[in-house]
RNA sequence: GCCUUGGUGGCGGAACUGGUAGACGCGCUGGAUUCAAAAUCCAGUUCCUUCGGGAGUGAGGGUUCGAUUCCCUCCCAAGGUACCA
C-alpha cells in the first residue's frame, strides 16, 4: 500500500477536529505547559511558506510536551484590527468588518490544512467586541490608577485622592505630569470637581494632554514611533510631520526601571533584550541648575558627565525651547528668530538626515556657573533636541564631540580639564582612562570619583542632584481612524469620563465614509450615532447632545498594539463574559512558558505587554509580572529570486515624432551566456540581436531607415517556472506575461538557465511560495519537517523548494516500515537504533534544535530499514517519536499498530542508557592533532596498554617515520594523540 | 559610529562541556531496474595531488598535545539604533 498523504492527512484533521483532540482543560492533576505563537494579523495575500515556521516549531514543542504528560493550552486567533482592511474600505466602501472575516476565513483554511493541533474552542479576535470589552476594561482600569514611586507599582486613584484630601501633594511621589501645581488640603477640598479631575489627569497611568504626535496626513493619522522608519510611516512610506493635538498617552515611562530589570529573569534572546534596553536607554548622571543672569528663570540641564562641569564653556538649547524668546538680548533677536523659525521648517527627517551641519545662534543671554559663577554664553542649535532630557545641554566641548565641533566652528573657548590629555584635534571622551585637571575641589580625581563628588557638592548648593533619565517616552494611544478599539469614554465640560464596565463593549458605530470628516476629526466623527445618554446608558443620536445627560463620545480609536498587549491572558478564559478571565484560570495558567514569534516585535508589541503586565500584575489581576518565560524570534524565511537576463530590440521610425514602433521582440539569454556578453563590446550584442530580427527590417535598419534600440538587463521571473536546476520552462514562462508570447531564447546547452538570488519574499519578486501548493503535492508532514529541516529556528535562512523531495522521500521510507509489523524481540541493533533516536531527539526538542532531530529520523529509518525491523516494540515508540514532527503519518501508524485512540497523549518513550553501551571503541589515532588512522580498541583497556597497542601499530611507525614520539596524550573513549 | 548576531563543500546545514570537520538532505556523477520515462535501489561526491600524501571552517596572530569551538586584531554580511547630552 502506497503512502497516500491526501487521505491520511484529511482523515486525521477531521477526527482532531470531530474529538476536539487538542482542548485544554483549566483544570487538571497534569502539569501545564502554555506555548504561544504570535497571532496573525490575518492579512488579504494569505499565508506564504514563512508564516507557519513559528507555529510548526510551538505545535511541535505543545505535542511533544502533551506526550511527556503536560496538560497544553496551545491557543490561536487573530490581531484582526488594523489599517489594510480600513484601506481597502476607504477604496472600495466595504465594510472592514467584512473584509477581515473573509481574510480570516482564508487562514483558517490555510492553518488547518498543516494539522496544527490548536485549541479553537478558544479562539479570539481582537476585533470581536466580546473580545474588545477586555481591552476597553483595561483602559478603564489604567484611568483609574496612577503610579505611587514610594511603594513603586500602580495604585487605584481612590489611594491619591485619599492623600489630598488629608495633606495635599506636597510628600506624592507619582509618576506624573510636570507641570502639577502644589496645593494642601485645604486647597484641593477646596477645588471645583472639574479642577480635582483636571488635576488627576496629570496623574492618571493613561492621560489626556496635548502632546507633538507623528502627524501622518497622507494616512490622516497619528503614528507610534516604532510604526516610522527612516522618518517616514512603516506602511506606505508617506512622510510624517511632527504636529500638537490633544491625544491619550499611555504612562510606560512609570515603568522604565522595572522593565529593565524585568529583562534579567526571562529567557528572551540577547539581541531582543538588548533592543528594548537601547529603547528605554537608561543614562545615569546629574540635573544640573544654571541660574541666568539678569533673570529671574534658570536653565536645568541633564548630564551623565558631571565630573566634567569645570569645562563648561558654553550652553545650547534647543530651538523649540521655552526660554529662547525670554533670554534673547534685543541685539540678538532677529538673528534667533529667523534660527527658530528655520528650524521649526525643517522636518524631523530632514534633521536626522543631515547630522554634519553644525548650525546655531548666540542669544546674547547668560548662565552663571554654579561653582566658578563665571559667565556662560547661552546658544541655540539644532543638535540638541527638545524631546530629549530638559532640551538643554551644558557643553564641554574638551569631553564630546558634538560640543568640540560647535565650539570650533563658533570660536568658542575649549579649556582642558583632562590631565595630560591632546585636544587640540579632537574631544577626548574616554571616560577611564585620566584624571581631571582644573577643575578645583575635582583636581587628581578619577571619573568615578569625580562623579560622585561633583554631584554632592552640587546638591550642597542646591544647583542639582543626581539623576537617571530615560529616553523612553510615554505612548500615545490616540489613532485617527475608524478599525481600532473604541474608547469607552464621553466628556462633559471637557474631561473625559469613564463608561461602567456593566454596559460595556461599546462597540464601533457605523459610519458612511472611513475617512477623516472635512473638519479634521477622526473617522468616527462621521458616526451620526455617537453620543452617550448616561440615563439610559447607550448610545443615542448625536443630535441629543445637551451636556446634561447626553454627551459626545471620544472620536479616536485604540492604535493597533491595544488588543495584543493582554491577549495571551484572555485565551486562558475567553469566553467568560463577566471577566477578563476569572481567578481560577489565571492561578492555573499562570503565564506563557514558550511564546514564538517574530522579531520585529522586539519593540512594539513586547514592549508594551510586558508594560500592561506589570500594570496588572500591581493591580493583583495576574500573578506574575512577565507575561512569557521563554521566548524565541523564529527568523525569516527569505525567498531565492529568480532572474532572466534579456535584450530587446525595439525598432523605431525614424525622424518621426512619436517614435512609432515598427516592431520590438524580446531576445532572454541564459545566463552564463549573458555574463559572457557584459564582458564583449556593445558591437557583438548588436550582431547577436541583428541575427534575429526579420530580413526585410534589417535592410531598413542598415540602409538607416529605421532606428534599433537594444538594452541588455534583467528581470524577475515566477519561481514556479524555475526548475531545481535552475533551467526555465521557456513555454510557461511565454504564457506567462502576454509581452513574452513572441520572444526568443537563446539557450546553453539546450537549456535556458535563471540567475539566483536570495530576497525577502515579496509579490513583486515573483518569489513568494505559498504553502496550499506544497501541501497539495507533497502533504503537510512533508511541509512541516521540511520547514524544520531547513536550519536552526532562529535563523533566517532561504526557501528552496528543491531540497522538499529529502523529507517526502524519508516520510515513504518511514511509511514502508511499517508494512510488516510483527510482535516479535527486536534485536541489540534494533534497540540500540531506537533509543540513541530517543535519546538525540529529547535533547533536540528541549533545545529547539528541530532540524537536527529530523536528521536523526531519517538516519534512524535508513538503519531501521537495513536492519529489515518488523517489531512492534521498536515501531510503536518510533512512531510517537515522530508524532509531534509528522502528526497524521503517526496517528495512521498508531492506528496500523493497532490503537484506537489517537496517539496525541502516547507517553513519551523512556531512554534506556543500557541499549547503547559499547564494549569497543574506534579509536581516532592522531599526530600532531591530526587524524591519520582508526583502530579498534576495547573500552575497558587502561591508558598504558592503549598507548602500546598504538605504537605497536604500523602504520603508527609509517608516520613516524623512525622519529621517537615526543609525548602521547590518550583520552580513553575519545582519541589518541601522538607528538613527534 | 554604537549594540547584537553570524561567516564551514556547488547549495541548506551538522559537529555535546576544546577531541575523527563536512552528519542528514539537496544537487551532481556513474550504475542497476525499465521498450522508455517517472519512481525506486546501489556506489561516489571538500579541495589539490606526481596517488606517497598535502591543504582546509572569512583573514592574520595567540593559548593548547589538540581549536569550527577559547583569547586578541582585522575584514565581510544581516538585524537593531543614533546629533540621547
Amino acid at each position: 500500500m502506497n503512502y497516500d498523504f491526501r487521505e491520511i492527512e484529511a482523515k486525521w484533521q477531521k477526527y482532531w477536529a470531530e474529538n476536539e483532540t487538542f482542548k485544554a482543560s483549566n483544570d487538571s492533576d497534569k502539569p501545564k505547559f502554555y506555548a504561544l505563537s504570535m497571532f496573525p494579523y490575518p492579512s488579504g495575500a494569505g499565508l506564504h511558506v514563512g508564516h507557519p515556521l513559528g507555529y510548526i516549531a510551538t505545535d511541535i514543542y505543545s505535542r511533544y510536551k502533551r506526550h511527556k504528560g503536560f496538560n497544553v493550552l496551545h491557543p490561536m486567533g487573530y490581531d484582526s484590527f488594523g489599517l489594510p482592511a480600513e484601506q481597502y474600505a476607504i477604496q472600495t466602501g466595504q465594510h472592514p468588518a467584512i473584509t477581515t472575516e473573509n481574510n480570516i476565513n482564508r487562514y483558517r483554511e490555510q492553518l488547518d490544512q498543516l494539522g496544527f493541533s490548536f485549541d479553537w474552542s478558544r479562539e479570539v479576535r481582537t476585533s470581536n467586541p466580546q473580545y474588545y470589552k477586555w481591552t476597553q476594561w483595561i483602559f478603564i482600569q489604567l484611568f483609574n490608577a496612577w503610579y505611587n514611586k514610594k511603594s513603586d507599582k500602580a495604585e487605584n486613584i481612590s489611594s491619591l485622592i485619599s492623600i489630598f484630601e488629608k495633606e495635599g501633594n506636597a510628600n506624592v511621589e507619582a509618576a506624573c505630569d510636570d507641570d502639577v501645581p502644589s496645593f494642601d488640603a485645604a486647597t484641593w477640598n477646596g477645588y471645583s470637581d472639574t479642577e480635582k479631575q483636571e488635576i488627576l489627569l496629570k496623574y492618571r497611568l493613561t492621560y489626556l494632554a496635548d502632546t507633538e504626535v507623528n502627524w501622518c496626513p497622507a494616512l490622516g493619522t497619528v503614528l507610534a514611533n516604532d510604526e516610522i522608519v527612516n522618518g517616514v510611516s512603516e506602511r506606505g512610506g508617506h512622510p510624517v510631520v511632527r504636529k500638537k493635538m490633544t491625544q491619550w498617552s499611555m504612562r510606560i515611562t512609570a515603568y522604565a526601571q522595572r522593565l529593565l530589570d524585568g529583562l534579567d529573569k526571562i529567557d528572551w534572546p540577547q539581541p531582543l533584550k538588548d533592543s528594548q534596553t537601547n529603547w528605554i536607554g537608561r543614562s545615569v548622571g546629574a540635573s544640573v541648575t544654571f541660574n541666568i543672569k539678569g533673570e529671574e528663570d534658570t536653565i536645568e540641564v541633564f548630564t551623565t558627565r558631571p565630573d566634567t562641569i569645570f569645562g563648561v564653556s558654553f550652553m545650547t538649547l534647543a530651538p523649540e525651547h521655552e526660554l529662547v524668546a525670554k533670554i534673547t538680548t534685543p541685539e540678538q533677536k532677529a538673528e534667533v528668530d529667523a534660527y527658530v523659525e528655520a528650524t521649526a521648517k525643517r522636518s524631523e527627517r530632514d534633521r536626522m538626515a543631515d547630522v554634519k551641519t553644525i548650525s546655531g545662534v548666540f542669544t546674547g543671554a547668560y548662565a552663571e556657573h554654579p561653582f566658578t559663577k563665571e559667565p556662560i554664553p547661552i546658544w541655540i542649535g539644532d543638535y540638541v533636541l527638545a524631546s530629549y532630557g530638559t532640551g538643554a545641554v551644558m557643553a564641554v566641548p574638551c569631553g564630546d564631540q558634538r560640543d568640540y565641533d560647535f565650539a570650533k566652528h563658533y570660536n568658542i573657548d575649549i579649556p582642558n580639564i583632562f590631565e595630560g590629555v591632546d585636544i587640540s584635534e579632537e574631544a577626548f571622551a574616554d571616560k577611564e582612562t585620566t584624571v581631571i585637571a582644573n577643575s578645583d575641589f575635582l583636581n587628581g580625581l578619577s571619573y568615578s570619583d569625580a562623579m560622585k563628588k561633583a554631584i554632592a557638592e552640587l546638591e550642597k548648593i542646591g544647583h542639582g542632584e543626581g539623576k537617571v533619565n530615560y529616553r523612553l517616552r510615554d505612548a500615545v494611544f490616540s489613532r485617527q481612524r475608524y478599525w481600532g478599539e473604541p474608547f469607552p469614554v464621553y466628556y462633559v465640560d471637557g474631561m473625559p469620563q469613564m463608561i461602567d464596565l456593566e454596559h460595556l463593549p461599546l462597540q464601533l458605530p457605523e459610519v458612511e465614509k472611513y475617512l477623516p470628516t472635512e473638519t479634521g476629526e477622526p473617522p468616527l466623527g462621521n458616526a451620526t450615532e455617537w453620543a452617550w445618554d448616561t440615563d439610559k446608558n447607550e448610545v443615542v443620536s448625536n443630535d441629543l447632545i445637551d451636556h446634561k445627560t447626553v454627551f459626545p463620545l471620544e472620536l479616536n480609536t485604540m492604535p493597533g498594539w491595544a488588543g495584543s498587549s493582554q491577549y495571551f491572558n484572555r485565551y486562558m478564559d475567553p469566553r467568560n463574559d463577566d471577566a477578563i478571565f476569572s481567578p481560577e484560570a489565571i492561578n492555573y495558567w499562570q503565564d506563557v512558558d514558550l511564546y514564538i514569534g517574530g522579531s520585529e516585535h522586539a519593540t512594539g508589541h513586547l514592549l508594551y505587554s510586558r508594560f500592561w503586565q506589570k500594570f496588572m500584575f500591581d493591580m493583583g489581576y495576574v500573578p506574575k509580572d512577565e507575561f512569557a518565560q521563554k521566548l524565541i524570534n523564529q527568523g525569516m524565511i527569505t525567498g531565492t529570486s529568480a532572474f532572466v537576463y534579456f535584450t530587446y530590440y525595439s525598432v523605431l521610425e525614424k525622424g518621426v515624432t512619436d517614435e512609432a514602433l515598427v516592431d520590438k521582440k524580446f531576445i532572454f539569454i541564459s545566463k552564463e551566456l549573458y555574463k559572457k556578453s557584459l564582458y564583449e563590446s556593445d558591437n557583438d550584442l548588436i550582431l547577436l540581436v541583428k541575427s534575429h530580427i526579420d530580413s526585410e527590417l534589417l535592410n531598413r535598419i542598415e540602409n538607416d531607415e529605421l532606428i534599433l534600440i537594444t538594452p541588455l538587463n534583467s528581470v524577475h521571473a515566477d519561481v514556479s517556472l524555475v526548475n531545481a536546476s535552475d533551467e526555465l520552462d521557456v513555454e510557461a514562462f511565454k504564457q506567462w506575461q502576454p509581452e513574452y508570447k513572441d520572444a526568443e531564447f537563446i539557450l546553453e546547452d539546450g537549456k535556458y538557465i535563471v540567475g539566483r538570488e536570495v530576497e525577502k519574499m515579496s509579490k513583486s519578486k515573483y518569489n513568494v511560495v505559498n504553502p496550499d501548493a506544497i501541501c497539495e503535492e507533497y502533504g503537510a508532514d512533508s511541509l512541516r519537517l521540511y520547514e524544520m529541516f531547513l536550519g536552526p529556528l532562529e535563523q533566517s535562512k532561504p526557501w528552496n523548494t528543491a531540497g522538499i523531495t529529502g523529507v517526502h522521500s524519508f516520510l515513504k521510507k518511514l511509511w514502508k516500515l511499517y508494512a510488516t509489523i510483527e510482535d516479535k524481540e527486536p534485536t541489540a541493533d534494533n534497540l540500540k537504533t531506537l533509543h540513541k533516536t530517543i535519546k538525540k531527539v529529547e535533547e533536540d526538542v528541549e533545545n529547539f534544535s528541530f532540524n537536527t532531530s529530523v536528521s536523526t529520523f531519517m538516519i534512524c529509518v535508513n538503519e531501521l530499514t537495513s536492519q529489515k525491523c518488523t517489531s512492534k516494540a521498536i515501531l510503536e515508540p518510533l512512531a510517537i517519536l515522530v508524532s509531534p514532527y509528522a502528526p497524521h503519518i503517526a496517528e495512521e501508524l498508531w492506528s496500523r499498530l493497532g490503537h484506537s485512540e489517537s496517539i496525541a497523549e502516547a507517553p513519551f518513550p523512556k531512554f534506556e542508557e543500557k541499549y547503547l553501551v559499547e564494549s569497543s571503541k574506534e579509536y581516532p589515532i592522531s599526530f600532531n592533532g591530526k587524524m591519520r588512522f582508526k583502530l579498534e580498541l576495547p573500552l575497558d583497556m587502561s591508558k598504558e596498554d592503549i598507548e602500546a597497542a598504538v605504537l605497536a601499530h604500523e602504520k603508527t611507525k609509517e608516520q613516524l617515520q623512525g622519529r621517537d614520539p615526543k609525548k602521547v596524550i590518550v583520552v580513553p573513549g575519545k582519541i589518541v594523540n601522538i607528538v613527534g
